[in-house]
RNA sequence: GCUCCGUUCGUCUAGGGGUUAGGACGCCAGGUUUUCAUCCUGGUAACACGGGUUCGAAUCCCGUACGGAGUACCA
């Protein structure tokens, strides 16, 4: 494979691009990283019925979030512009004609409801009703493979409706090749005669897509196993066209987490995930879906969980930097069949993410989360001295997934607790605990210079002298602390938010508790 | 229905004629943490089924079952 790889994502603008969109893009961007490749970015927007406005942003910023932008598309780099298929409607048109021309296409009359009545018509008899030359044959259809050239011409002048149909070759049997999939036969009397041209004037996904593949020199069409089925007409195309035809590579579907079928947006709002990398919203219906990135999830992890959804590497790594995934790529190690999402190991791979930051990366991620909630709190504590941040972060992070959690695992370091956990509180905090800890701040209020080293030998050493036992002290001057029974270490707790604090927090504990 | 694709622990997967069928997530247990989480150690658990081919099949072939996709003037 020489340096000439070019590869395209091709999505179509009519909502979000989902995970499993991404991952298409994913692997393209790799393949053409890999082989020091072209990466292009093509909006298939040949159905007007469905377009959505915001839709094709939507994937720009997709595609920049996750770090994989295209290195040709709408608006950059354009070579082989434009791309959108909506403003390259004429040379469709022209494509078109030329295979009307060399026999490869007809016109055909035969409108929506004229076909509906033969589908039906054939289901009723448990038959498939198929477009093509049997049902040509048996005089079903209108086209101009039965009528006569005046015919086709009168009504084409009289401004009828038509769409121009591909003819498919009759007794051929077709053998194809698929990069992940090897060898695949096909009988051509299986398929359909497809339409390749609307009658609206624009040509279909097929039409559309094999002519700008051909056009922009797409070497490899990466694409989601829905096209699997389409590969026979597309490379018949080719042929009709007398064009060489890229080397195709279906990838499999991504699955439902739980039963059956593919992932959809349902599932995500059931089980609670999200489905799409950005948040979005519907602006017909106002309805909001969660994103990757307003989830948390840091889009490195997010990739790196899509890139072993369907690959693998061959070895046991699992933790893949994105320059990691291209120079490990390979199209032969793609699966073949379909894998179930896993919201689990998503987080898991967040998690690892998460820990393979530096403090200070992660302060600036906290700071600003921080600085919201300990102003909605109204209490004052040294959040703005960066020191002191990295400090906490540095102590809390190894529990969290997500930047997110940090505030709830570290908010004992800027205020004092609001509330006890009462299922804590009434298990640790007995009769006699209110005398202990008043003799606990004595303690306290007698250790000098308030180190972790000072305050863990007088401590324990008075637990250890009056014999008391460490879990009747530790757990509720844990509880006056924090206000429950988790985090960090105690002592590192206490000289963090300071001598003072500490007896305040253990006084409040008393008032509250008794 | 028809066409095509697929099927290894619950899940993602490695392996691909002779393996104790490996790893990861999850789950369970133990250890560490006088808390919780992390972490460490261990455990649980799989070749869909039936026929062939072969000295030998999870691996190759055929069939069945199951799953998926497609079957639009959508992409």
């Amino acid at each position: 494979m020489s340096d000439n790889v070019r590869v395209r994502f091709a999505p179509s603008p009519t909502g979000p691009l989902h995970m499993g969109g991404v991952r298409t893009a994913l692997f393209n961007y790799l393949f053409a990283k890999k082989h020091n490749g072209t990466f292009v970015l093509r909006i298939e927007d040949t159905d007007q019925t469905r377009y959505v406005a915001n839709a094709e942003q939507y994937i720009v910023d997709a595609l920049e979030w996750c770090a994989i932008p295209f290195d040709e598309g709408p608006g950059r780099n354009e070579k082989f512009g434009p791309y959108r298929q909506s403003e390259r409607k004429d040379v469709y048109k022209q494509y078109a004609e030329e295979l009307l021309a060399n026999g490869w296409a007809y016109y055909a009359f035969d409108t929506a409801e004229q076909l509906d009545a033969h589908r039906k018509d054939h289901e009723a008899n448990g038959k498939t009703f198929i477009y093509n030359w049997h049902n040509r044959e048996k005089g079903r259809l209108v086209n101009s493979l039965v009528l006569s050239e005046e015919e086709v011409q009168q009504k084409i002048a009289a401004g009828e409706k038509y769409v121009v149909r591909f003819k498919t070759p009759q007794d051929q049997t077709l053998i194809l090749e698929d990069e992940v999939r090897g060898t695949i036969k096909i009988d051509t009397n299986t398929l359909d005669d497809k339409i390749l041209f609307k009658s609206d004037g624009m040509p279909t996904y097929h039409l559309a897509n094999i002519v700008d593949d051909h056009l922009m020199e797409i070497s490899h069409v990466i694409r989601g196993e829905e096209w699997l089925p389409s590969l026979p007409l597309h490379s018949l195309l080719y042929t009709a066209f007398g064009w060489e035809s890229p080397k195709f590579a279906h990838l499999p579907l991504i699955l439902k987490p739980v039963g059956k079928g593919k992932l959809s947006k349902r599932d995500g709002d059931k089980l609670g995930f999200p489905v799409f990398p950005l948040e979005y919203t519907n602006e017909k219906t106002g309805d909001i879906s969660r994103g990757y990135k307003e989830d948390g999830y840091f889009s490195d992890a997010f990739i790196n969980m899509l890139a072993l959804l369907g690959w693998n590497p061959g070895t046991e790594q699992e933790l893949f930097s994105l320059e990691a995934l291209v120079e490990a790529f390979d199209l032969a190690r793609v699966s073949k069949s379909g894998a179930k999402f896993s919201p689990d190991k998503t987080k898991w791979f967040n998690q690892q993410y998460l820990q393979q930051k530096t403090d200070n990366e992660l302060v600036e991620l906290y700071l600003p989360i921080l600085k919201e909630n300990v102003i909605a709190s109204e209490t004052k504590q040294s959040f703005e001295d960066k020191t002191y941040v990295q400090k906490v972060v540095a102590l809390i992070k190894e529990r969290a997934v997500f930047v997110q959690d940090f505030w709830d695992l570290s908010s004992f370091f800027f205020q004092d607790p609001t509330e006890y956990d009462p299922k804590a509180a009434k298990k640790q905090w007995k009769e006699t605990t209110g005398e202990l800890m008043k003799e606990l701040v004595t303690v306290i209020e007698g250790i000098e210079e308030f180190s972790i080293e000072n305050a863990q030998t007088e401590i324990k050493g008075w637990i250890t002298s009056k014999e008391i036992g460490f879990g009747k002290v530790m757990q509720p001057l844990r509880l006056s602390l924090v206000g429950k029974l988790a985090g960090p270490d105690l002592f590192e707790i206490m000289t963090m938010v300071g001598k003072e604090t500490t007896i305040k927090r253990i006084q409040n504990a008393i008032t509250n508790l008794g």
